[in-house]
DNA sequence: CTTTCATTTCAATGATTCTTGAATTATATA
DNA sequence: TATATAATTCAAGAATCATTGAAATGAAAG
């Protein structure tokens, strides 16, 4: 993961439709939800939830799938990890207070 | 921190310049640097770097202090980690997966 | 009190991003 | 093949963000 990614995947992640498609996608776990779910649950249009969607997904933190006629999309954890490892080992050169923050 | 202010401080963190300024002030450590100092060291007008400091400090990034005629800037560390437990622990509810990449 | 230096603010411009609704694509079914 | 459904793409406009250089502020020194 390099610095460009990592600026594409905050740029992503700075948006609170973003943030809500993110809750639902970790609420709904490995099996995903369809675009058309996502959309209603979070009270967007179709189109703007696709270009939310596809935002995300350019980014790595959602991978999309098609079944049939309708998108899966699911949480991309591992990218997530990527980018807090990156902020706390790149840019923070592996702080301790940045470090217990996430700590079990 | 609640979610519009994390939504911030991504906004902050997704921008090259701010990324590098954030980079020189953890190697500058808790000393801090003057702004013309780090406009220096990244390579920004003083205008351009004092509008990214600005947009770090709203967003709890950084942290600035008057020392008689120059600004010193410094990394909050808290800040840092509150976003990223925030993004780990609400957004993701402590998914394992994100947990391993910060682990030491 | 004036000058100088460091930084910030302001105004203007260009570039991105967000939103909406209509049109399009892809897939399944009658 | 025609029709319906799910999702995406497109075009237009509004809003936000980034950059530049000039002007203003705050603080020290002569």
């Amino acid at each position: 993961m390099n610095e460009s990614q990592v600026i594409e995947a905050f740029a992503a992640l700075s948006n609170q439709t973003r943030l809500q498609v993110l809750r639902q996608l970790v609420e709904a776990g490995p099996d995903g939800m369809l675009a058309g779910d996502v959309a209603t649950a979070v009270g967007a249009s179709p189109s703007r939830m696709s270009f939310h969607l596809s935002t995300l997904q350019a980014a790595g933190i959602v991978t999309s799938e098609r079944q049939s006629r309708q998108m899966i999309y699911r949480v991309n954890f591992q990218a997530i990890g990527d980018v807090m490892r990156f902020l706390l080992q790149d840019c923070c050169k592996g702080n301790a207070t940045v470090q217990r923050c996430c700590a079990p």
